[in-house]
DNA sequence: GTGCAACCTGGAGTTCACTCCAGGTCAAGC
DNA sequence: GCTTGACCTGGAGTGAACTCCAGGTTGCAC
């Protein structure tokens, strides 16, 4: 099976060299394979759970939460809880993306209301 | 005119108390008028301005591009400077938006899977 | 067998955006 | 006039999520 340095890994994920340092010793990612001379080993797998854990940060989970699915993920009996910390956090998104949606429609009311000043300055400009 | 003191602009803006203060220290939000005691008094005029501070913090506009809009604010000649500001703000919040969509896309795939593996577990359990 | 870049560790430092605190002032009700 | 609660200031402290550093090791390329 294909393996991946921390250079390629940091670069395939997204992620620094550093921050997935910190992701292992906070606990969030499961210790990765070391190669005889100690240096990291990343899996095929390591690299799909984290690109789903770059999916998680972009949509604002807490490293908190990070950590608790993380810790989910080694035991394959807890498929439910991983379930509902998942749709949890889905319902998380919506409601940032509901939010974020008023809030621009709020930010281009302010931009149209800014450039028909400056047509009437303009036209004022003109008359005077 | 209708004034307001501290605590009904922390709650009319949503902002803190603490953070109204740290605004006007930071040079986000004018000098606020003060009544003979010296107590803040917010005009309706300030009270608009916090709301849409309010709108441009929650699209994730940082503080030192806050501190930047406010100083536009102060000067009458400066609307094409804010209109530029704004227009870069809104396609910011536009590329964060379509970021988040295509996150939640993922997650929502992600749950799925999730949910036909429970099936399959199930439907297994009652034939074993 | 030497140079050099990538990697290792533990721990300290940074950034952002607040938030809290101590010690004091002001104002309305009783 | 006294209590009480809202408010004032300058400055220190917080939490989240990294990011950087020093000092040392590994391993490929020449």
């Amino acid at each position: 099976m294909k393996t991946y340095t921390p250079a390629e890994a940091a670069a395939l994920s997204g992620f620094s060299l550093d921050t997935l340092r910190y992701y292992e010793r906070e606990g969030i990612l499961p210790p990765v394979a070391r190669t005889a001379g100690g240096r990291r080993s990343y899996s095929e797998s390591d690299l799909g759970t984290l690109g789903f854990l770059k999916c998680l940060r972009e949509t604002g989970m807490p490293i908190e939460k990070l950590r608790r699915y993380g810790e989910l993920c080694r035991d394959e009996t807890t498929v439910p809880d991983r379930v509902a910390l998942l749709e949890e956090h889905a319902a998380a998104v919506q409601r940032e993306l509901e939010g974020l949606l008023a809030q621009q429609a709020k930010l281009d009311d302010k931009l149209a209301w800014y450039r028909s000043e400056l047509e009437t300055r303009q036209a004022a400009a003109i008359l005077s």
